[in-house]
DNA sequence: GTCTATAGTCGGATAGAC
DNA sequence: GTCTATCCGACTATAGAC
């Protein structure tokens, strides 16, 4: 339905909505919503101020627009890996082994992305402004990003645990330790960049990091398990 | 030097600077750098727009003094700790045990100030946003918190899992994830107030993520000493 | 669907009275 | 040192030719 405007012809259908998103991704990350202005987008795309009331019904569209592609492409990356796990989950209760297993491939998957992919930068200067200063992209960021996240790992987490009625508020703080150490290392960037003298994150690194993240989460897990159940020692 | 303007005589010595600053402290920090306005930021503060090109020569002046004032009012709980704890490391190396409860002490102090009390959040907002896109505050913010922050925490790490010669990458890799788990309870708690269902972090629950915090790093010690040196098993 | 020109709004800084 | 009034620049959005 509404397929009218594309499926054009020949050069590149519809270049123009897009080069509007990817500047608009770029600025709007760089200079915030106000901070942006519509010719830097402009300029950035290298297409017409006019364009972007044309196409998006304003700045407030291009934005709403920017948000929907962030939550579009994470999801992309992201259902594969909830799916597969989802699938295992529904065959029954794993044992707490496997669970781990299944935690640090979703913990890995996540590094990879977050630290070590090319658009991560740019999404989640976005995705951070809104952290701080909610707009109503926020609501779709949380419920189409992290709290997916969140739920995962905080299930993942009550399985190896062997709560069996799912994560409780501990464990899903617990959760929020995990994802947090990951996320650290994209919205602290600069801090740890200037402070290990590096120029950016090099593929290397992105193992390096992920390797530690692995070992948190092992040393977490063990900690966990030789203190599990009651919690004030 | 320059003592003029300020020691005058009676009801509340300049005053007009700051309500100014703390106003921008709030503005800046929800609506950036471009998107607070100096007529928001005035108002807030209510004192006259034509104030801030007075007395900071600027709206760029008056964020210049914010950002010393969130340096200033930082260092002045940080030094003490700092200080306390380089008094002990200048009187010769402890012992791991006792480098260990030095380090839990100063994580702990983090986490009060970080997440418990109340000039937190509106510094960090504005913390945050340097992170992203650095400005020229960001140097200042660097060196003034964050490197202090990392080369504790890096210190105590090397003495702590018996390095000679002080933090080696590996440490500071580590202590990055240490104080970034602590500072992702002030990025994001958007994401945690809402998956947890709080009004925000009440003293209750500021102890509960003291306990979560010592825990994870306990659990990380434990790790690095069953483990310590060689890195790939 | 893309462009130029322009209208309308708002932000930061200043002038000058008090 | 504080106020009102105002200027000037920059921004978003629109009108209308192509």
């Amino acid at each position: 339905m509404a397929q009218t405007t594309r499926a054009k012809s020949a050069p590149a259908p519809g270049t123009t909505r897009r080069r509007l998103i990817e500047a608009g991704l770029d600025i709007f990350g760089e200079h915030g919503y106000t901070g942006a202005t519509t010719r830097m987008i402009a300029d950035r795309g290298e297409v017409n101020l006019a364009a972007i009331p044309y196409h998006f019904g304003g700045k407030e569209g291009l934005y709403g627009a920017v948000i929907g592609h962030i939550i579009t492409t994470v999801r992309g990356q992201l259902d594969p890996v909830l799916g597969e796990i989802e699938a295992r989950l529904g065959q029954g209760r794993p044992e707490p082994g496997e669970a781990q297993e299944l935690l640090q491939k979703f913990l890995g998957r996540l590094v990879d992305f977050v630290v070590g992919s090319k658009e991560a930068p740019r999404f989640s200067r976005i995705i951070l402004r809104e952290q701080m200063s909610p707009s109503s992209a926020y609501d779709q960021i949380y419920e189409g990003i992290m709290r997916p996240i969140l739920i995962m790992a905080a299930t993942l987490l009550a399985v190896i645990t062997g709560r069996q009625d799912g994560p409780d508020r501990e464990t899903q703080l617990r959760a929020f330790v995990l994802i947090g150490q990951i996320m650290a290392f994209r919205f602290a960037r600069e801090t740890l960049v200037r402070s290990l003298g590096l120029e950016g994150y090099s593929p290397g690194e992105t193992a390096e990091i992920n390797r530690i993240i692995l070992e948190q989460t092992e040393a977490m897990l063990f900690g966990l398990q030789h203190r599990s159940g009651s919690a004030t020692d």
